[in-house]
Formats: C-alpha cells, structure tokens, sequence
RNA sequence: GGCCUCAUCGUCUAACGGUUAGGACACCAGGUUUUCAUCCUGGCAAUCGGAGUUCGAUUCUCCGUGAGGUCACCA
C-alpha cells in the first residue's frame, strides 16, 4: 500500500462544527485505511490575528478527542516537521517568498488600501470581476515588508482531476496576482498551505467546495514553486436542514462537543457525519469506526450538499447505544444519572442499564426514563388524565384498581419476573379489564414516568416493598390532585 | 456581472444505457395479550424542464431553469 499523509488544518476562530469535523473525520478515515503507512496531521493555521479566538486550539482538540479522531503529529506532541502552528512557522515561509521574489515570481504591492478599493469599484461599476493583475505595477518598489507581497502569476487555462467532483476545468481569468505575504508579515493561507503540504509531506488534501474556485491559483503556485501537487479532494458542504446555506456558526450550526454533553456517542456521529455525503453502495446504513476505516473511498463521496438531519442522527445514536456492552454503557451513563442514581450501587445500576437500554435514543434520556429506579417519584395525577386509555374511567374507578393490584402484589410471594407475569395475568382476569387499562394504571402508579420497560420487568426490579408502598402513596395522592 | 460547481422520494442515498427507480430516516396504519421514543409488518413518497444520441436514457450530449460558491492584506 501507497504512503499516506493526510493533515486537517483548522483555523482557531472559534468552536469545531459538524461541517468542519467532517472534513476532519475523511481525512482521518483515509489516513487509517492505510494503516502503518498512514499518517494523520493536525495543523494549525493561525495566520490571521485579527480572527483568532482565545482558547479554541483547546476546544478543537478536544472535539477531535471525543470523536475519537487521533493524530500522529500535530501541535501537542510534535513530529518531523515540527512546529505545527502555523504562527511559529514564520521564518519558513519568508524564506520561500524570498526565493520567488528572487526568480521574479513574486512583488512588492505598492497601492494604499484607497486605491485597491477605487480599482475594485470600477471593475464593479463595469460589471467585471476584479483581477488584480490588471494592475500590475511596472516596476514595483523592492519588497521591504512593510508591503503586502504578490504572487507574479502566470495565467493560463487548467484542467485537472478532483478525487470528489471529478475533472475540473477553468479558463486564465481565473488566475490572479494574490497575496502571499501580508504586511504584517503573516502568510495568507493560499501560499502557507501550500508550503507546509509540500514541507509535511502531504499526500491528500481534502477541503471543502468554498475552495474549488481558488485552485487553479493553487496549481499556479505549485508550478511557480515547482513542487509535485497532492492528489486534491473537495467534499460538499454540509447544509441547514432547512437552509439553502452552508452549515455555518452564523446559521446556528452546533458546537459538536454540545452533542456529547446531549448524550451523543462519538460512534453514532461518526456515523452519521461519513454517511452525510458517503456510502459504501450497499444498504448498510449502521458502520461501527472500524468498519468506515475499511469501507471509507473518496470515489464514493458524493459531490452535491447534504443537509445535516439531526433526526437521523437520533435514530444512529439509538443503534450504536444498542450494541454497547453493559460495562460500556455503564461508564459512558456516567455523567448523565441522577442524584440518587449516581449514589446507587454498581450492580443495581448495570440491571436498570439492561432494561432500558433498548429504549435510549441518548444518553440524555437516563434521568426521566431511570429515576424511579432509584427514587420514589411524586404522584402526578395529571398524567393519569392525560393517558388516552382512562377516557371512560373515573378517578374512583382507577383508585379501585390500584387497591386490587395492590392486594395481588402482595399475594406474590417471590416476586420476580415469571411470578410477576402470572400475578399479572391472574389479576387481568379477575379485574376482567383491559391490560391497556389494567397495566397502564400500575405502571404509572409506580413509576409516574411517561414510558418504561415491561411491566413485570419493571416491577421485579423496583422491588416488592417499593411498589407496594408506591401504590398506598398513589391511592393517598389520589384525591388532592 | 465574469468564472466555477451541483441537481433522484420531505431528508440521506442506490441503480455496467435495459429495474414495477431499491434502501434508510421521518411520517401514517396495523401488530408484538401494558404505556412507549424499542421491535416486527405494511403504506405514502422522487429521476428540475426541453431537445438530441440510442431499439431503449435517472444514467451520455447540448440548451434552459434552479441552487450554491468565488471574484479579501479570511481561511
């Protein structure tokens, strides 16, 4: 297999969201599909101050963390190429610029901000687009630093082969005199990527669509600078559900760390996220990691948007909480129980996993699905008025069957599951009720929960003295509500 | 405005030029002798329009239309 070195090189203005994490998560997959001979980068590209915001290096890292997307080198632990920030890379790039000024590839930009506008303006006012080049000065002033430093390019038509949208082509109006060197002496990210692709080794460059209309500046620069050009990948953007617009922060796109606090699995989402915009061409909709490490191909990425459905992301989540272990999903349910339940013991917790565990869409819904288990909960008779099934019944009518149940209960001695269901049954019976009714009443006698596990399940679980005392606590409640 | 890209159910998508256009989510209806956000069964629902090539276009070509991107000392 060939050497494989992929990088995802975020800028630090601000929290990771599904859309970035998404390119990150493609070009990890085709990073470990390689396996040894696969590398993954971390990069960062703070090359623009102004934008930076304080603290989100930290916040990206975790969110690559979560999902479960390591790096082999990368601004923490190092590597060959070490530093991988690109703000302590300075020397580097001037040194680059350096060369092209020397081969009259590259110049000082000698217009004001003013005059740049005025040329701007102008191209507006005559409906053209503005090429800066149009400008070009005839004998720039020697570049000092103080002023912006211009790629020289050299236009012409290009086509070429996207790994993602196939082959592409422009013609030279697409080529410009872009900056390379800003005048605060930070690179512009259309000649530092570059650069540092080519110093790190970089072998597959994955971004997203927004870039597809500069690559043929690119592909200028890599001639310029007569360096071999990665194999280059554009991935759809990911879009609004309801949004004609990319997902962006501005549009309400979501920091992907709220998903954990939400009670995400890292696993379901990067499921979700390598299916909006891949599949293996299979019906396979449910992928383990492992399994889209395997499966994962550029040639099968879709080229069109795909809009971020979050319910289809709780159906995922629902799957992958279901093919958890117990152990699994006991240290995951953590952070999510409540109070009395964290205070609960080991075992008593890992039998309430194992009931409820088909019924988890998130790990988010362990408190109101759980917390009866552990706590008597408050008589709501509303929710008794709410159920469709008591229409044609009185309070009085379902306080008496409460009393039944309860001198049945009582009567099964071993109370477990089996017992439970032949008490159950016997009392369907006697009552000659509907177990609609029947079951409904009791279980909301004693859990007071909008939805819970089988019934005898449940009552096993709870246990006898708890159910009995609920019920009398239910039958009291019953006339003050 | 120039240039570039994209276009199958509401959503994510499948379909060597030949299929009753398939699957999944969501929704709806039944079922699982309790609720249910689980599970099972079933249902609803799509090839943007027009030409052309072909015996035959979702698929290839062209022209429209629509949507998006880009034309920064942002990435």
């Amino acid at each position: 297999m060939s050497i494989v070195r992929t990088r995802f090189a975020p800028s630090p203005t601000g929290f990771m969201h599904v859309g970035g994490v998404r390119t990150a998560l493609f070009a990890w997959l085709l990073a470990r599909q390689a396996g040894p001979d696969g590398t993954f980068i971390l990069r960062i590209e703070d090359t623009d101050k102004v934008r930076e915001v304080e603290g989100s290096i930290n916040q990206i890292e975790d969110s690559l963390r979560w999902l479960g997307i390591t790096w082999d080198e990368g601004i923490d632990q190092g590597g060959p190429h070490a530093p991988y920030k690109q703000s302590e890379r300075l020397e580097i790039y001037h040194e680059w610029a350096r060369r092209l000024v020397a081969e009259g590839r590259a110049y000082a930009d000698p217009y004001t901000p003013a005059q740049l506008e005025a040329f701007r303006e102008e191209a507006k006012a005559a409906k053209r687009p503005f090429l800066y080049r149009d400008h070009r000065p005839e004998n720039p002033p020697e570049w000092d630093g103080s002023q912006p430093l211009r790629f020289k390019s050299d236009p012409k038509p290009y086509q070429w082969t996207d790994a993602v949208m196939g082959n592409l082509s422009t013609g030279p109006e697409a080529i410009d005199d872009f900056i390379l060197i800003k005048s605060d002496g930070y690179p512009t990210y259309n000649f530092c990527h570059i650069v540092d692709d080519a110093i790190m080794g970089v072998t597959h460059v994955l971004r997203s669509q927004e870039f597809i209309s500069s690559t043929p500046k690119f592909l200028n620069l890599y001639e310029a600078l007569n360096i071999d050009r990665p194999t280059l990948a554009t991935l759809p953007y990911v879009m609004a559900i309801d949004g004609k617009k990319k997902l962006g922060k501005r549009d309400g796109a979501k920091d992907i760390l709220e998903y954990a606090n939400d009670g995400y699995l890292p696993e379901a989402m990067a499921n979700f996220l390598a299916t909006l915009g891949w599949n293996d061409g299979t019906e396979q909709e449910v992928f383990t990691t492992s399994e889209l490490i395997e499966k994962f191909s550029l040639s099968r990425v879709q080229k069109s948007p795909a809009r971020f459905d979050e319910r289809r992301l709780l159906w995922l989540n629902g799957q992958h909480i279901r093919m958890l272990s117990i152990n699994d999903l006991y240290e995951r349910a953590h952070p999510f129980w409540t109070s009395a339940a964290a205070q609960g013991s080991e075992s008593h917790k890992k039998e309430v996993l194992a009931l409820v565990q088909d019924r988890l869409k998130t790990l988010a819904d362990l408190p109101v699905i759980t917390s009866y288990f552990f706590e008597d909960p408050t008589p709501d008779w509303a929710m008794v008025n709410d159920t469709k099934q008591f229409k044609k019944y009185s309070r009085q009518d379902l306080v008496e069957l409460l009393k039944q149940a309860k001198t049945a209960l009582q009567a099964d001695e071993t109370f477990s599951e089996e017992s439970l269901q032949a008490t159950l049954n016997l009392l369907l019976e006697q009552t000659g009720e509907k177990p609609g009714v029947l079951f409904s009443i009791i279980r909301l006698g004693v859990s007071w929960a909008p939805f819970s596990p089988a019934l005898n399940e449940t009552l096993a679980l709870i246990g006898k003295d708890r159910v009995l005392r609920r019920i009398d606590q239910a039958v009291a409640m019953s006339t003050s509500s």
